[in-house]
DNA sequence: ACAGCCGTAGCAAGCGCTTTCTATGAGGGA
DNA sequence: TCCCTCATAGAAAGCGCTTGCTACGGCTGT
């Protein structure tokens, strides 16, 4: 029924050692004992067998890449960058050779599944996995990825992270790119606080994770530097990263007592959360509340008035960590690359009234 | 090094065969004897050599999903319905069981890359694929996954297309979910009709797509019926479903002598653009000019003004595609189903000036 | 002219698992 | 009491491929 090595073997009246040779491409074979092969293979449709080649040579094509949300085009312009350079042909290059699999998992954002898939590709022998997005800072968790990628790296898959702090004391991620979050969320408050601003709600992403803990801490860290620090809870307000987060949480801001003049977001999306609930309560951005989001997704800048946000390079942190992934790229000394934040000043925040 | 099934058997002083039908659970196991296995696998922390797996069962469990564009968040948004479908846990369950490994492929819309991750999948003797978005309207390749099809539907793979249209002559797909989306462009340009809107200029997807042909011709249908079919050419503009798309074309036909006062675009991403090119214009939605969408994606309602647009169900699409793909939901008569695309009218359109 | 090499190709031994077929023991019916 | 049956476990034959080692010519060097 199905096409085997042997069949091919047959036909172009060679061992399958000399196929299996011609179709990997590392042993000197004859041209024209290459030719009869290719032709073989050709009139056969022979497709090589994965499970069987990956069995014998105890390594595979697949590559996977972990995103928390795949819906999200965060993830998804990372991850599309990272398959680009991962992905066989189409990159440019000819027909042969380093064809891998690169595959987009879905976390969904679940410590569970984020363990599952790993051993689901731990499973398949996968040559790498790229793990992107903020971390769970839950100590178990932690130690169980740690573990998990520890064993991965031993069966010899290479394992980078991106957009993702690196993991301590584990050297199973050959390479860790981090965003600057801290320093982008600082600035961004900065810009806020030039403007005039001094009461500056902050719609914050879930609770325990890094992301979160990052550009909250940012935030904080340029608020205190401006002798702001009293309010910080009651102008905190924690959420998933999703739109009505952003709503919800902003109705709630600008209910309490002392209303906010500004409202930072935790990403863009929570951005446009944040602004649907200004103008419902009938006030103008950014008037009279300014509103900034984090990520510049491509959306942003179509917000009305445009969003002022935190520009992370995601396609760049991607196809870099797909270079990576693939060896094609040496990483950083120490592993560990931290990427820079760009602030994008747009319309949505300007001084408050006055 | 590696923990295999011998080294389970062994601890657990019982034959390989006997770890083999515990772990795959369909072969009668005396309670006593499967708990010492499992407990032995748990001691070594044993992981399922996946090739090797496969290629004794001939089966594997990986599924795969294809997409033109994962930053889109209309293929994001299935692709994510559908995974969690197919994902083993974490979808609730226990921990045992059919544990796919739910990948999705980036095609970046490249009908090379579509046969290439094609092949990838039949190497790794996929149990499922997905195959979603519009397709090429080319013979040629048409006829190419056609037979790919054939071949990876013969090995064993169910195949179920989603949000595309079947694949005439050919029974290899198991199922085809189609969206209406000629029904739902005849609605969307009937309500422009309804508000009195004459000159309708449409931005269309690129020339080749399926997609773009059944929204345009959903179009046309409903402006021919009002007996407007003069100037089809000149009120349609090609190019890709991005945002710059959307506006350069936008400002072509706002360009044009006799201006349009409504701008119908391929999808919510097309109209953001056309959106942008309306206010640089000078022009006000929906005042001077009406500007609807298509897909109904998450960010749309918070455009301002809100964008009328035509809601797919992609969610739904998605995970319907994903039962189909496992099995657990049996294939409509006939292996097509089309579903229903609804009217969201918003902010973004009204009457013309007077 | 002969030994030694290099360039090619084949042999055969697995890789780690699944699965058919067979073996064994404990009960139960006659 | 003996045989048959059912429940459970093991033996062993592959699944299709890779790769270390061996084999075989024809060349080169002396």
């Amino acid at each position: 029924m199905t096409v085997t090595l042997a069949d091919v073997a047959a036909r172009a009246r060679v061992s399958p050692a000399t196929v299996s040779r011609v179709l990997n491409g590392n042993y000197p074979v004859a041209t024209s004992t290459r030719d009869r092969v290719l032709r073989a293979v050709d009139e056969l449709d022979y497709v090589l067998n994965g499970p069987a080649s990956s069995l014998a040579a105890a390594t595979s094509d697949l590559v996977g890449i972990l995103v928390n949300d795949i819906a999200d085009p965060f993830f998804g312009i990372m991850a599309g960058a990272a398959q680009s350079e991962i992905g066989g042909p189409g990159d440019g290059s000819g027909r042969a050779g380093g064809e891998k699999l690169a595959v987009v998992c879905n976390t969904g954002g679940s410590p569970e599944r984020e363990l599952t898939y790993l051993t689901l590709l731990q499973r398949q022998r996968a040559a790498a996995v790229v793990v992107t997005g903020g971390a769970l800072e839950d100590p178990d968790h932690q130690a169980a990825m740690a573990a998990k990628l520890a064993k991965l790296a031993d069966a010899g898959t290479r394992i980078v992270f991106c957009g993702r702090p690196p993991l301590p004391d584990s050297d199973a991620v050959a390479a860790s790119l981090a965003f600057d979050n801290r320093g982008g969320a600082r600035r961004l408050t900065e810009h806020l606080l030039e403007l005039g601003h001094r009461r500056i709600g902050y719609v914050a992403g879930p609770l325990e994770r890094t992301t979160t803990r990052h550009r909250l801490e940012g935030h904080r860290e340029a608020m205190r530097a401006a002798g702001l620090s009293g309010d910080e809870e009651s102008l905190t307000v924690h959420g998933p990263y999703d739109r009505s987060s952003g709503y919800d949480a902003t109705c709630e801001l600008l209910s309490r007592e002392g209303t906010v003049t500004a409202v930072l977001a935790a990403n863009d999306t929570v951005a446009l959360g944040a602004c649907a609930a200004v103008r419902d309560h009938g006030l103008r951005i950014p008037e009279d509340v300014s509103v900034a989001g984090f990520d510049d997704l491509p959306f942003s800048v179509d917000a009305v008035p445009a969003l002022t946000t935190v520009r992370l390079p995601l396609a760049e942190a991607g196809a870099r960590a797909g270079r990576l992934a693939m060896g094609k790229e040496k990483p950083p000394a120490g592993g560990i690359t931290t990427i820079e934040a760009e602030l994008m000043v747009r319309g949505s925040t300007a001084a408050p009234r006055g």
